[in-house]
This record gives structure tokens, sequence and C-alpha cells, in this order.
DNA sequence: ATAATCCTTCCATTAAGTGGAAGGTCAAGA
DNA sequence: TCTTGACCTTCCACTTAATGGAAGGATTAT
């Protein structure tokens, strides 16, 4: 299969899947003489276990090593939830860092007149 | 003041301020005759209001927007608002995709052993 | 045969800095 | 006065995870 429609299989751009394979993430099973880029079946399970990590916002590190535990039919699941739950935390983290910015943000706005006046207590509080 | 007094003052790394001058956000008030940059009050306080400001996540975009609007002193209160509630909701919705991956990858978490074995849902769940 | 649609590689750009190299400047001590 | 150390300068490269585009080769359809 050629790039675009294993590119279409998977989910993603061309050049994404074209980007992967630039840095080794999910190779080409082969090429043809002329240079194109085959996809067989497993590569393109590949791309698009990569899509759904990626949407669990991994990182294409953390992708690299769910994709060999993935291939790794001997793995330890221990393996693949350390890296889980060390994302998960990232995650927690980010979205405790948002919530407070959000809730002081909202304080701000809510101080705000958002007159013609120039008083401003979000300008205040940056000053 | 030279550079690296100025970054202590505003709590800044020596680089991001140089960086922000290279950028045009925050310039130095002048020049020495042997090209070190001046940074004066007035630039200080610069430099910490654009340090709060990206402590809450406004892009530098954001930032010269704001900092316009601070040294405009006959400005609207509202054109401060629409700035601070677009980005608000930025951060709303980024709150609410992390809150769905953190709820969704706990889940997958608390479903897999960890243990020796391997089986896995999480690896499942990506394939 | 030719046009349209693929594909290739290579280079640039994005955001917001950070790191480092090569070299100029300044203040203090011997 | 010389030198050493701590500043400062500019410039280039690197980070993340792609994306956009140019120039040109390959394939397919008419």
């Amino acid at each position: 299969m050629n790039i675009g429609k294993a590119a279409d299989q998977a989910g993603l751009p061309t050049k994404t899947v074209r980007y992967y394979a630039d840095i080794g993430l999910v190779l080409p099973s082969s090429r043809t003489q002329t240079g194109y880029r085959n996809y067989d079946i497993s590569s393109i399970k590949k791309l698009i276990f990569v899509k759904r990590a990626r949407s669990f916002d991994f990182s294409i590190k953390e992708c690299r090593e769910l994709l060999g535990l993935y291939e790794e039919k001997n793995r330890s699941s221990s393996d693949v939830r350390k890296i889980a739950i060390h994302h998960l935390e990232e995650i927690k983290r980010k979205e405790e860092d948002l919530m407070k910015l959000r809730i002081e943000l909202d304080h701000l706005v809510n101080a705000c007149a958002g007159d013609d006046r120039p008083n401003c207590p979000i300008i205040d509080y940056l000053s």
C-alpha cells in the first residue's frame, strides 16, 4: 500500500506518516524499486497504535516505548503500566496547574468592569 | 542597569530578557557606546509585567497586546477583558480535554494488573 | 501523448526559549 | 600596568511534533 492509502487507513495526514518513517517510529514494511514506501497491514496497525497513543498525549518517546512493548509478546504488563502511570501523573499535574490558573484568571475577569474606562484590575494585577 | 541585574530584578533568566529584546517585546531603554543593553525602571517593570502574564500562560503575542494596553493610559478595560476572556476560554478547553484524558487513562491504569504477564488492557485499548 | 495525481527529498517554519562558542568589555587585585 | 574573572555581545544550533511548500520523478487515466 502506498503512503497515501496507508495514511487514510490510519486516519493520519500523509506528512505525519512520512515524518514517523523519518524518525524511525513506524517504518514502511518496504520500498518499491522507485523509492515509494510500502505499508503492509502490520505497519498500518502500528500507525493506528501510535495515533491512539498520541491522542492520549503520550510523547513520541513514550509512543516508541509503548510500541516496543506492543510488539514484544512476552512483555510484562507492569512495564506498560509504569509508562501509563507516569504519564497520568503528568496529566494530573497539568490539570491542576490549569485549574489554578483558570480560577485566578476567572477572578480577574470578573473583577474587571470591561467598559470604556482605563481602570483595569487585570492590568493592575500584572503590574 | 545591565541585562544581568535587570534579569535578576525581574526574576527572569538573562537569556530570556535578551530574547524579549530580540523579538521586540521589551526593549532596553538604551545601549552603552560599547553595545551593552541598559534597562531603566520602566523597562524592568515591563519585564515583570511580561513575566506575570507569561505565568498566566498568555502567549507572547497576547503579552504584546497586554503590554500595549498596559502602556496606553487611555485604554478601555473592555479591551483587556476581551483578551483575558479569550485566554480563559482556551484554558477551560484545555482543562476539559485533560480531564477527559485523565479519566480515561485512569480507567486503563486501574484495569491493568501491572504484573509479569504480558496481557495488558492498555496495549489492547491502543491496538 | 499528456494531464492529473500520486510520490520523492529537502528546506523552512511554528513557540518560547535554552545552550554554547567565539570574542569584546569592565572592574579589581598584584 | 597587566591580568584574571565576571560580565557582556552576536550568532548558530537544538528542543517538540509536526506542517507547508518547492522541485522533480512515477503512475494512472484519458
